[in-house]
DNA sequence: CTGAAAGCGCTAACAG
DNA sequence: CTGTTAGCGCTTTCAG
């Protein structure tokens, strides 16, 4: 593989000036130039990045922590992220994180060891706490982590939505499926908003916790079948659109009517909710604008910028199904 | 940041014993090691990678194409491979490639850029051509590409298993959906076997094409209406899991029994499948066999290894679901 | 306009 | 056992 060396040799001028035609500042000479591309073609070369970034002392790498790849939700985010970073000139690096807290601690020393220069956030960070406040290019995707600048989604309104939609078709006694408690999740904060406006109205709420945040569609089919043995008289359901998923595919099985007799609310947005039947009324978070937000925000901080904000806040919007009576 | 000389400096030694204690390797004496080791603690030092990678002539990271990561089929693949690969010290780069063609040309250069060490090309290459029969670290994953060591699910099997599940239920007049044309794919190799084995069996078959390989539901809704619109009689339907759920919702809708009046195979095996109602029955693809071997044959063509064949075949299955007669 | 030289942070001979 | 030195491939002053 050539080197910039061989380049400078062979057209017989020095590496510095290989350097300035190929990075186009300081002055070379027109057919100086042409030379040098010119031997550049013939050797086929290619500068080493590894070297100019460490010159630079930047990677153009940023981090992406997530606890399941494979979970659409968190798919789809990444792919928006990848895409903005893309049009940057950065690159992602993937990390999963599920049944492996430790990786997390790992994965931001990542920063200090100039494999990345920046990390969006999108798992449960238990052992970052000695990165608060430093100052370092990192940001929370939908999670808040004091110290740290956060991009999220208004999961109160979330919340709330989804109480006025089991509300609006005439729900009295339902049942909401919450993530795992070990693991402190602002996202979690929907479920009290839910609670409270069913409540208000007089509504009986039950709440059911997953073992663990795990995508396992096994899982939550257990969950919902115990669900519906122990409150057969449940007439609403609030899960995450998998979760919801699963309840639907019970209750059809038992012969229940959806919306008539059930109704249920997803929440996510993803495409399970549309691509499957009937279609789920959902609570949708704008994955894109997440991805696209965080990116932007990485960004900033790695321009050694300040964020305006500790805490940006996207809409979300409740997407009508067959789950619900419009 | 404190260097790798920072430390010396003030422990009072060389940089190359420094160097030696940080990677175990030379004779250290016990208290000049500790004495290093304090040093390091004290000005919290971190080695940089990138300094080590120029030395190395590496950089640990494993480029992953494909054109979709938002797709629950590569978003589960890459989840094996990121498993994989990070066992081994390395950590996968993102490249989406949806819509990018020359996206693709791009990434390739990234090897000879040391930006990666190896790839896993996931996606349509049009542009690869010149990199073919180089022996670079650079696998394909579920597509042949000549002169590139692949990894592959065996699509003749699948596309037989679907056309005797189809049969077996029962289908005279049967539809398949195929990817796009253009994009030459191994893979497409099952709908061949699929109409062979139909219509050895006197069963009609129709192709539909999709007018590009996107992940975009409400498009496979327009395909699925446009085909029960045009051949109302179909009694069978063979496509991917996502386009299959789309061919559920429409049939639905319009009243028709499933699997009664028509049976319906996806093919990949996505949570997707399993998560809908009723379940699909569908061909399996492994997703997690398929990226722990992409992740391993690249890392052997890294170590300096040859693989053993230049193709990797794994089996399909299918898994029953409620869309056929079992 | 161009070349020589120093240096990014680290590793690996090679002498002591 | 430890320090000195050269060098990985590139960029950037600094002199001409």
């Amino acid at each position: 593989m050539a080197s910039i060396r061989d380049v400078a040799q062979k057209a017989g001028v020095a590496v510095s000036t290989v350097s300035r035609v190929l990075n186009n500042n300081g002055y070379v000479a027109a057919d100086t130039r042409q030379k040098v591309l010119h031997t550049m073609e013939e050797l086929d070369y290619m500068p080493n990045e590894v070297a100019r970034n460490l010159f630079y002392n930047r990677t153009n790498f940023i981090g992406v922590m997530v606890p399941d790849i494979a979970h659409p939700f968190y798919a789809t985010v990444i792919k928006y992220i990848e895409k903005e970073l893309y049009h940057h000139g950065y690159k992602v690096v993937l990390c999963n994180t599920v049944e492996k807290s430790d990786r997390e601690k790992e994965f931001v020393d990542m920063l200090r060891r100039h494999i990345v220069d920046g990390i969006i956030m999108g798992a449960h960070s238990l052992e970052i706490e000695k990165y608060r406040n430093l100052n370092l290019p990192v940001v929370a995707l939908d999670r808040i982590i004091e110290g740290l600048p956060n991009i999220c989604v208004d999961h109160c309104k979330g919340g709330r939505l989804a109480a006025e939609a089991l509300l609006h078709s005439g729900c009295r006694n339902v049942v909401q499926v919450m993530g795992y408690r070990k693991v402190q999740s602002y996202s979690e904060q929907r479920h009290i908003i839910f609670s409270e406006v069913m409540k208000s109205h007089g509504v009986q709420v039950n709440s059911v916790e997953l073992a663990w945040n795990l995508f396992d569609f096994q899982e939550y089919i257990n969950v919902a079948r115990k669900t519906l043995d122990d409150m057969p008289d449940v007439d609403g359901i609030f899960a995450t659109d998998m979760v919801a998923m699963a309840f639907i595919k019970l209750l059809l099985e038992r012969g229940r009517s959806i919306p008539e007799e059930v109704r249920i609310v997803g929440y996510d947005g993803t495409s399970y909710a549309e691509s499957c039947s009937p279609s789920l009324t959902t609570i949708v978070q704008p994955m894109a604008e997440l991805g696209k937000t965080a990116a932007d925000a990485v960004l900033k901080l790695i321009g050694g910028q300040t964020l305006e904000t500790d805490q940006i806040l996207l809409d979300v919007e409740l997407r009508q199904g067959s789950t619900t009576f419009s």
